[in-house]
DNA sequence: TTACTCATGTAAGTAGTTACATGATTCC
DNA sequence: GGAATCATGTAACTACTTACATGAGTAA
């Protein structure tokens, strides 16, 4: 249930449209807590039905129209509440790591494409998110200058710190990634080492079925 | 769609019943991809009826039967097929980073309290995920011991291996956060002294509806 | 006989995914 | 005139959650 809370802090800074929901969410939350379009949409018509942002209707060329979602004083509400809640810790899921458990039902030529295919991705995520972070901080985001804007003076320090600090701790995660995957090629590396000394070249070890289907 | 292939590679150790399959889970698996008993039941039927794993009913005490479930050969099959797929990276969602984003809309000793909290979350989960690698070395889960009896000495490292590798990769992520834990209430005692060097005790920064509702 | 573990589910609901569908507007 | 982007969805499906339900076996 956190998508409306992301949304309702995007709308915070001022009415936006779907449309620009669901642009300016796929270039800052997208990185935290991803959605589709198609989820951005529906939910917003749920939050307006419940009362927590409202809508106003506008022209958009000469026949068309677009909807612009703002805060409601219930949806701000929400919002300090939703803040202020200490959540259960999330129930983790993670396939690369569940596949890896098992490397040795595959060769090792597959554990090291998995474990290069891993830390490409976690490099290309940790750039992205660097950038983002360099952009926070100099406040170069177009929601970061909308947010400033309209903040008192005294909390724009904190406006930017945790913003960059969240940043700061999923490059340190895809820092993590990237040396969990390195590690692993170390891992493999060493497997066929032991191998080798054993005179075998690649071992196969099937998973083997006690059972047989009817 | 990951649960059948967690619960494929824990019934390649033997036969097992939905309810020791749960359990062996709890103990081993959960921490990588978790899952409710009552999704574990539902998915084991339909694999069998998917041919992936064949059940015998066994007797339980006078009256009573159990099913114990197998690896079937295509459930092997699908097993291996599964390990040398490389997988689509996961959709990132993660209330606690969402949330921090915007601990300016909540009081200073709010956030401290949420860095604390999510502190003693990985610092537990550390300690247990540390306690089982390091019974993962010594095989000493049962799991582990029905594994390496049936597999050839030479793949015995990578057994073991592969899955040290895998937990210790999730200790340095609960290293991590709680790294980042420790950086946020860094974070909040920064603020708290700029807020004071502007003469201010604790700036509150309620979030400002845009709209009213109908 | 009471409490605990073993054992197996169903049922209702929610969140999220995937694929499809449509049309207006703007810029070249 | 055509392509890109603006704009807003629906529909079917899947995975997962939460809560409930039941009963047999076993050890004190």
């Amino acid at each position: 249930m956190s998508l409306r809370h992301a949304l309702l802090a995007l709308v915070e800074v001022g009415p936006l449209t779907g449309y620009e929901l669901a642009k300016v969410f796929d270039q800052s939350a997208d990185h935290i807590w991803h959605a589709q379009h198609s989820q951005i949409y529906t939910e917003l018509r749920r939050m307006e039905a419940e009362g927590l942002i409202a809508a106003q209707t506008l022209p958009r060329g000469a026949n068309a129209t677009k909807r612009a979602y703002g805060l409601t004083s219930s949806g701000a509400n929400e919002l300090v509440e939703w803040v202020s809640t200490i959540e259960e810790p999330p129930s983790f899921r993670d396939e690369a790591h569940l596949k890896a458990t098992y490397f040795e039902y595959g060769s090792y030529s597959n554990a090291r494409l998995q474990f290069r295919a891993h830390r490409a991705h976690y490099q290309r995520l940790r750039d992205q998110l660097e950038r983002h972070v360099d952009d926070l901080e100099r406040a170069e985001t177009d929601l970061m200058q909308r947010r400033l804007q309209h903040a008192p003076a005294e909390v724009r320090q904190a406006i930017i710190g945790y913003k960059t600090h969240t940043y700061r701790g999923l490059i340190a995660r895809a820092r993590s990634e990237i040396e969990w995957a390195e590690n692993g090629l170390r891992l493999v590396d060493t497997l066929i080492g032991w191998s080798a000394d054993q005179g075998v070249d690649e071992p196969t070890y099937p998973p083997t079925p006690s059972q047989t289907p009817r």
